[in-house]
DNA sequence: GTTATCGACGATCATATGATCACGATGCGC
DNA sequence: GCGCATCGTGATCATATGATCGTCGATAAC
């Protein structure tokens, strides 16, 4: 018997036999060896053909949830703003956004602390969340907390109840003050140089995305005016992380706000090996874009809606 | 650090962590292994969601072509009429659905005729043309040809040109002669014992199959009138296979028709190790149908719509 | 409280898969 | 006609996969 000739006899058959073995290998479970036999190919071949049949588009495989969009987006995101990670959590008409990025955040972090890691937190409803779902994990773990900046006693203070509450390190302070001597007063203590520097040490920093709109929580709770963000979107603010405000492209603003700061700054944060970042909401568009192109975060955390504008934004 | 909490506080969040595995897997490439690291589960657990994802159906595998529709036609036909091997082709709106057949029926024949072996061949269009087609490998594989039938020389003629044909077994008959002592005194000539002694010991007989409308080749070569078939379909003729009748079960019916034709019956027919028929067309539905049920064939080639005509006759 | 049952888990191992290599056929340019 | 490059092929082997089994822990019944 002459094999060349048969296999020539095949060939504007082609994808009909590649149809055929792709059936037999994903609908029936063959393996590539039966399919061979049955329809007189080498096993060998039926792998090519398969790998070919992939390549080419033939064999396409859907993951039916409504997860399946969002990887590739995260995909997306990773490539065009080189982040370590990104994670998209699919549209969803019921339940508060800020409720489940901060489930995504927790479930995240749960999957990446390690044993007696130190983790670095700022400011945020998100961040609160987060930790309030983290609470028990951080137990176990025994996880070390430390603030990134002032103002966050409130909260910190639920999540670190019970037993582990002796690693947990506060920056003894407002977020903001009123005049910049007294912040840099305050910076100069020395408990609040302590935490600062060993905030300088986490392993990970989890921080909020602020938004220069009126609805934010650095207005909500009497940080800031609404007439101080009005100058700050002028001077070309489109967000903050950890009070801080930065531009279009992610670098800080030189704002007088900024000097009556406690707590760490972007080199600071910077330095720290992943800052992670969980925020989503239309109003955040922006402010989570120039974010990511800044390199300011390391992984991201956020909503399909969202990751879908941010990606728009850049596609043009 | 306790695995077993983390493990528990994946479980609402199961089905993204599936698709998650599942992306990775299909989309990035990636090995289990490496799923495993990035996130934390030993590769056997990989495999198993894996497994689970395509059981409930997360994971989807779509066949991108116009075969892909078939498979499952083929598959469904296997399983109604317990055939060895069904050949569904495409439905398209270009080329003749016979030369198809014909060209899909050769398709199968060369993967499956070994060297030296026997096939004999029924009466048709259909059959010509796969024979047509076939005739390189034929010689090729050194492929002896017998008939069932008389009536067949005109073509196989052709088909036969050049080396190989020393191994054509031709009934030298017509299909029907006009009364049933010449038909008799014919099947006892000592040629045409031989040859039909030859036909039982092949391995594969190729059919046509008939539909009893007035297209039929039956009618149009002469072999059968009109009126004929009215008094076949009085009686509950569905479609024939080598000049034989039968009905709804695929039960030969008892027509003085039957006793005029020069060729092997059912019984020797269904002694032949496989009986491949191919056919197709909205009129041969019932007949083809009948065959299958009656278990007259083992291997079905047939066209997209026909399958689904068949199959959804037998649904209800 | 104790025991039985069940399900999830990972270790182990056989099998399936695909990466690599070397060969032979085919087509092309010299 | 004669190399030469290229492609497709099967052989071989390392790796990936999943079937099987024993263990452990949780739960339920007693």
């Amino acid at each position: 018997m002459n094999e060349a000739y048969d296999e020539l006899a095949f060939e504007p058959h082609e994808e009909e036999l590649l149809s055929r073995v792709a059936w037999h290998y994903y609908h029936d479970g063959l393996t590539q060896s039966e399919i061979g036999e049955r329809l007189n190919l080498s096993r060998i071949k039926v792998s090519r053909m398969l790998d070919r049949g992939r390549k080419m588009g033939l064999i396409h495989v859907h993951i039916n949830s409504s997860y399946g969009g969002c990887f590739a987006l995260e995909a997306r995101l990773q490539e065009l703003y080189g982040l370590d990670e990104a994670r998209v959590i699919p549209a969803q008409e019921t339940g508060n956004v800020n409720d489940r990025l901060a489930e995504a955040a927790s479930q995240y972090l749960m999957g990446r602390l390690k044993d007696q890691e130190m983790l670095a937190v700022g400011w945020g409803a998100t961040v609160m969340g987060t930790l309030q779902r983290l609470s028990r994990t951080l137990s176990y773990k025994d996880i070390s907390l430390v603030s990134l900046t002032g103002g966050v006693s409130a909260y910190i203070e639920g999540v670190a109840s019970g037993r582990s509450s002796q690693n947990v390190h506060l920056i003894p302070a407002p977020l903001v003050v009123s005049q910049e001597s007294i912040a840099e007063a305050i910076r100069a203590e020395r408990h609040v140089v302590e935490v600062m520097s060993m905030a300088r040490t986490a392993n990970y920093a989890l921080v909020g995305i602020g938004a220069v709109a009126d609805e934010a929580t650095l207005i909500a709770s009497g940080y800031a005016s609404r007439s101080q963000f009005e100058i700050f979107r002028r001077q070309g603010a489109v967000g903050d992380i950890i009070g801080i405000f930065y531009d279009q492209t992610g670098e800080p603003l030189d704002l007088p706000f900024h000097k009556m700061l406690v707590g760490l700054d972007f080199e600071a944060l910077s330095a720290i090996p992943q800052v992670i970042a969980a925020a989503g909401g239309p109003k955040k568009v922006d402010a989570i874009r120039a974010a990511a192109r800044g390199g300011r975060i390391d992984v991201l955390i956020t909503d399909e809606p969202t990751a879908q504008a941010i990606i728009e934004k850049d596609q043009a």
